[in-house]
DNA sequence: GAACTGAGTTTAGAAAAACTAAGGCTAGAT
DNA sequence: ATCTAGCCTTAGTTTTTCTAAACTCAGTTC
């Protein structure tokens, strides 16, 4: 008879969040990305888990990994586990003295549609500390401590998200080189300015508005939206703009849209906020505050 | 504008359940035997949150800790979380190989109730792995990976546990030593056999049964029970005996009762069965056997 | 068909977290 | 007045977790 094998302990917490983070991505790379570690930790704690258990959990496929039927079983458990100590933690945060709002965004939103905006909300909630945060790809904001996020995603119907307004996009660029557009034609004697983030955006484009014919050309690439938008700033070229982020610019007379036509994408600038049901009031007013679209007043 | 701090890390989960565990029974001491650690590691889980935060979770008084408004208003929060974490650490469990049932018990209850039932449990389900855990105090069985608990406790209104027996104590010795009395006054005489963990015992049938005057004698005490009973069987005196303990002695003829009075605790042989809705079958089926009593064939 | 790519794995070593042990403190109990 | 239970603190150690970098493998691309 065995007696007292000193207390069977439970998988590790962390490798259990491994697990779960994993499953609902789907793939090792996304998890480890959510939790900000690298991908050999992520495959280092399903195998601590894998190898208490004795059984696999996920089938290892030469592009990526899919669940086993015993994965597929119990991810839900996890999942709905770890909503709620993502919920009791949000609670823990908020008895925290000065009350604080983590905006997460897309770097060119955060800096072209958020920042301008910034100072008026700051007026408006003097007493919340605000944390601006620039990533690529939406959190997931049930998990990590974020109360607000703001994409150009595919609309989902998400009670939470909400969307701000329509991505539109056209081509801008200076005055001075507008005077040599008057027909899509005329594009092509110039430099098409590119971001990595929106590459179909020129093609998109063009589809509908271009010339028949139309070759590759001079063209210029960007990794941050923003540096496109100081290159077209500068007369390098013509940018294909989106609404949200280049109104300032059109406002101000600093851009131009040389040429009518525009798309509507299907990613519109979505805001979602944090599920929480007793969320903190300031979330909650930040967010009327986002969808009010107030603007600083000097503008 | 403060961009990207390095994205905003929970607290570490370890610190979480050491808050909860703190929180729920009311001591670190308590959480730190939960935990299977020393005091002062929920000492430093509890200062990490509490530093997280910025606001005190406990308020230290020299005899334990309660909670501040903040802490009760967050332990539900916390509570609900583990819990559900803890079945879905169970179900992860029950994907193992082989199906595994871990029983924890009073050593006594171990030694001297289950032991014997162990080989007819164990014929009626071979293809099962018991474990059995002796251990001091009731485990939470919603935590710990434990599926059935056998301890003697006063009863509670929880459905998932079931009395097995009531506690009767009665006084047992060999034969040899049961000539020499017939009447409590001859108690006197001969050694009473304590055990730690049942100290009260002697008092309790003593003030019922006893002689009126009863100044403290020899008597011998012993930290395990078992080891108690042994010294009875070899005649060193008289041993308060708990019926579901003692039983198989009586019927052997190895121990007998010299005086007839018994006493009924309030505190029966209880089984605790885990609450996972969706336990594995093989839980429910050893719990119905231990229920049914059955005992080896030959005895 | 050779090189490339994306996703996961594997190691060793480094960094961080968690734990223990031992000494201190404080208020209620003896 | 002393004892004791329960928690705190600190330093040092052990354990866990993470990273970096090289490796594997199977589709894709040129």
């Amino acid at each position: 008879m065995s007696v007292s094998p000193p207390r069977p302990k439970g998988p590790p917490l962390n490798a259990l969040r491994a697990f779960e983070a994993a499953a609902r991505l789907g793939g090792f790379a996304q998890a480890s990305e959510e939790l900000c570690v690298t991908p050999g930790a992520i495959s280092q704690h399903i195998k601590t888990l894998e190898d208490w258990t004795g059984t696999p959990l996920f089938q290892r496929k030469a592009h990526g990994v899919v669940l086993t039927e015993d994965g597929q079983r119990l991810l839900p458990h996890f999942t709905q586990a770890f909503d709620a100590l993502g919920n009791a933690t949000r609670a823990l945060r908020a008895t925290m003295a000065l009350p604080t709002i983590t905006i997460a965004a897309l770097p060119s939103i955060a800096q072209l549609w958020l920042s301008p905006r910034m100072p008026a909300l700051r007026a408006a909630m003097p007493e919340v500390r605000f944390t601006i945060l620039a990533m690529e790809t939406p959190p997931n904001l049930s998990r990590e401590l974020i109360d607000i996020s703001l994409f150009m995603r595919p609309t989902s119907d998400d009670e939470n998200q909400h969307i701000l307004c329509e991505d539109h996009i056209f081509p801008v660029c200076t005055s001075e080189v507008a005077k040599q557009i008057v027909k899509p034609v005329d594009l092509l004697d110039h430099t098409l300015i590119h971001d990595e983030s929106w590459s179909d955006d020129w093609d998109l484009w063009l589809k509908k508005y271009g010339p028949d014919v139309f070759n590759t050309q001079t063209e210029a690439r960007y990794s941050l939206y923003s540096l496109a938008l100081d290159d077209a700033r500068a007369g390098a070229g013509v940018l294909m703009g989106h609404a949200a982020l280049v109104n300032r610019d059109l406002e101000k007379g600093i851009l131009v849209r040389p040429l009518e036509g525009f798309i509507q994408t299907d990613q519109p600038l979505i805001m979602e906020t944090s599920p929480l049901k007793n969320a903190p009031k300031e979330v909650s007013d930040c967010a009327h505050y986002l969808m009010n679209d107030h603007r600083i007043g000097n503008e």
